[in-house]
RNA sequence: CGGGAGGUAGCGCAGCUGGCUAGCGCGCAACGUUCGGGACGUUGAGGCCGGGGGUUCAAAUCCCCCCCUCCCGACCA
């Protein structure tokens, strides 16, 4: 991708009314824009990182034995009735009547839909266990949004749930989707803490936490050591057992020929919510310092004189090579002082930075840069590729 | 929902004890000079001063009501 056809509106000055850093920077690198306050339109750029962030998930979930699928946001109160959370969840549903008159919400989470639509295929102990997920927005009337997209109204979501006939197999998939999301948050740089939690509205025995330390975090866990740490979020997971099987009627027939309630479990990551996390987690005082894994590009080619043909000619041919080693690669082409493009560069954070300037190649030599370590190195012209590829890959 | 802070150009801000045609920096457009860490000069475009009502010869500025944003707390699947 070449910077002067993208869109990345980047802002030299931190934007009034920003407390939390991932907000500021979220914001100052151009990955989101509010429309109200907890409501964020994504940017290019952001949407890019979030899915990278929605390919690791779906790699790491479906090898977890899940299926992925699409349920709908808006959804019919009766349903809701049913399980009596129109009442628990009343503070933050977002309600309306159709022109038929009939009450409905804006899904803040997924629990009575995924029920009812399991209810309508199984009946048999045969067609069980089976875990179903979707990455979908959704729609929370929060009485105070927060830090950007921390806490915010409307965000995306991965949820999955699990459907199992009997406690061992719910134990399964709950250690499938823990170990899931162990490698899901450690491919996004991150360590949460986990903790066991309270099931809270969600209902259930069982539930754990993932929980990364953060200046900005919401909640408290406490970590091996007994330290507290301010700490977001980012995953909960809940062995329901048959609160909402049973409140639907979801039961299936076992092999006795007996009806019995489906034991299920449900496992949430705040996927817009990581975005965020990520930063508060990789960044110094001049931008973001993404991790390999959900960074927008992999490769910024930096070429300083866009008016020199030899600079040019040489940022293009690596720019080709690179993509067509299905490298990500964005070339800031903009005609612009080097101040500007190195600080543009450090804002939004790629990676690996290739410099191409002419004080360099008087001596055939490029300047590659690690964001994360700062480690500048400079390369011969013919080994630039390679090294590149090598630093990418490692 | 309780408490606090704020709303003036795309962004960051000044002006606010009423008083010239509403300013500054950044950004944007044009031209020229620059060209390895947010360059310089000249010219220019861009404002219902959050909205409504009031006081006054005169309101960004004073009074009342409303809206919006941020922070702390309560709440939080």
């Amino acid at each position: 991708m070449k910077w002067s056809k993208y869109f990345i509106p980047t802002l030299k000055e931190v934007p009034t009314g920003t407390e939390a850093i991932s907000h500021q920077l979220l914001l100052r690198s151009g990955l989101v824009h509010m429309l109200t306050s907890g409501v964020y339109s994504y940017l290019p750029l952001g949407w890019r990182v979030l899915r990278k962030i929605q390919d690791i998930i779906r790699e790491e979930i479906n090898a977890a034995g899940a299926h992925e699928l699409l349920m709908p946001a808006q959804h019919p109160m009766e349903l809701w009735q049913k399980t009596g959370r129109d009442k628990t969840l009343e503070d933050v549903m977002i309600r309306f009547k159709n022109k038929k008159g009939a009450a409905m919400c804006l899904g803040p989470t997924h629990e009575e839909i995924i029920t009812d639509l399991v209810k309508s295929f199984v009946q048999s102990y045969r067609q069980l266990p089976v875990t179903l997920y979707q990455i979908q927005t959704k729609f929370r009337d929060e009485t105070r949004p927060r830090f950007g997209v921390v806490r915010a109204c409307e965000f995306i979501m991965k949820d999955a749930y699990s459907f199992d006939i009997d406690d061992a197999g719910l134990k399964k998939n709950y250690d499938a989707m823990y170990k899931a999301y162990k490698n899901i948050f450690d491919r996004c740089g991150l360590k949460p803490i986990i903790a066991e939690a309270d099931t809270g509205a969600m209902g259930g025995k069982i539930s754990h936490e993932f929980l990364v330390p953060a200046a900005i975090g919401e909640d408290k866990a406490t970590d091996e050591n007994g330290v507290e740490h301010q700490a977001i979020e980012v995953g909960h997971i809940f062995q329901l057992g048959t609160k909402y099987t049973e409140a639907l009627g979801a039961l299936y027939l076992d092999e006795t020929g007996k009806l019995q309630p489906i034991i299920m479990g449900c496992y949430g990551i705040g996927v817009s919510r990581l975005i965020a996390t990520i930063i508060e987690v990789h960044h110094d005082e001049k931008g973001i310092k993404w991790p390999i894994g959900v960074a927008p590009f992999q490769v910024e080619i930096l070429p300083l004189q866009v008016a020199d043909p030899q600079t040019m000619e040489l940022a293009q041919r690596l720019y080709d090579e690179l993509t067509k080693q299905g490298i990500d690669v964005l070339m800031d082409d903009r005609d612009d002082s080097a101040g500007r493009k190195f600080n543009d560069a450090d804002l939004i954070g790629i990676p690996f930075r290739v410099t191409i300037g002419k004080r360099g190649l008087q001596e055939g030599k490029v300047e590659i840069k690690d964001r994360a370590t700062g480690v500048v190195e400079s390369v011969p012209l013919e080994g630039a590729l390679e090294r590149v590829l090598f630093l990418v890959k490692k």
